[in-house]
DNA sequence: GATAAATTCTAACTTGCGTTAGAATATCGA
DNA sequence: TCGATATTCTAACGCAAGTTAGAATTTATC
């Protein structure tokens, strides 16, 4: 799963970089302190004396990892993807109606959130090559695509209201990019609460029935 | 309203640049291409001649009308703020319940979308000064909790679910930071569509009542 | 139409940052 | 303990982009 999500597409080529196993673990960490860097500030604000400093390196240290910052940015952007279609995944599997999916998959989204970080999901990616943003584009639109079944599926089943799957897909998409720019800056903040607004917001919605 | 904004604070001090009302015309572009620049690709990747180009000037040309790129930017978001202010004014001038101002705030939001353009609301400004950052923040805030009075005002006259206001105003702004983003990319898509999916999902709720 | 002011341009300077080369240190198997 | 490999460092290079100085051009005023 965690190579094979693209079929060979642009795949890194050659990659005398970093093979042995026990580097892997690093490479994980950089990938990880990237992520939540180019998450807060964006890729051009993210140094990478500043991403290498997260985890007592310098900078040129994680050329021996990754090819180049581009690169670098990259595999954290499919890592993100991975992690949702992974979430998606786990909430298909389980069944039920529509809504149910729904709900469990907002719920796996924060508790994805607090274990792996933030993550990249549908955010800029306007600084990789053209290749690149097609591949990660395509990919995000499938997996978009993915999540408004949820919302047909419930309006199929009765119930979830009617909508358009496109359009509202997107609107929960930006209150949860939004969550992780947010929430590290507000302190005493429980999953359980911040779930709870969620469902209160979009699920049984704000206005109350008269 | 436009100048007074702020009551002093932080203010430009020294002002030598384009007094001339006729090039206040000018200033209102460049801010405007450069809100919607910086708003896209960010602070770092939006380039003094990108902002420039896009309303047929050189780079250099921008330092008659602001003294620095960070001036600009902290302009734009001032600009942003005022905006997101006068929308508020207006919304509190008309009176209604606590859903009905709340409606009328998101109906609001999108119109002004369409007229101004995009706009910086809430988001990343951790490339000002820390002085900028923190009137910025100051003023974020006061917004924030004028914002969280409609709910509260909704919850005592009966007509929105109970909800935490400071939880539920963070998640309806990442629905509308996050329009401004993607709906660009999206043809065909009128106001009124978008109007009718934000109210489907936020104010009814997309579960359907058993 | 001429002078002055306002506006924009060209060209060069400067700095920050991605990147590279090669030396230095750490890790590990025999 | 020693050699080999893996990992990280120091130092320097090159380029992109913010910035500045001053010339060139437009616009306004008499």
């Amino acid at each position: 799963m965690s190579k094979g999500g693209d079929p060979g597409l642009l795949t890194d080529e050659v990659r005398p970089l970093a093979q042995s196993q026990k580097s892997m673990k690093k490479r994980e960490e950089i990938l990880r302190a990237a992520i939540k860097i180019i998450n807060t500030k964006g890729f051009a604000a993210a140094t990478m004396t500043e991403i290498a400093a997260a985890i007592d390196l310098r900078d040129a240290a994680l050329y021996y990892y990754f090819p180049n910052k581009q690169a670098l940015a990259y595999a954290g952007h499919q890592r993100s993807l991975e992690r949702f279609e992974a979430i998606l995944i786990a909430v298909e599997a389980g069944g039920g109606t529509g809504l149910c999916k729904l709900r469990r998959f907002l719920r796996a989204v924060l508790e994805d959130g607090v274990v792996n970080g933030p993550q990249l999901y549908f955010g800029d990616h306007s600084y990789l090559d053209t290749a690149q943003q097609r591949a990660i584009d395509t990919w995000t639109v499938r997996l978009a695509k993915r999540l408004e079944r949820f919302l047909e599926e419930g309006m199929a089943d009765g119930t979830i209201a009617t909508c358009e799957p496109r359009l509202v897909v997107q609107l929960l998409v930006g209150m949860l990019i939004w969550l992780t720019k947010w929430t590290p800056t507000t302190p005493g903040l429980t999953n359980e609460r911040l779930l709870e607004a969620i469902e209160t917001t979009a699920l049984s919605g704000l206005a109350k029935p008269s």
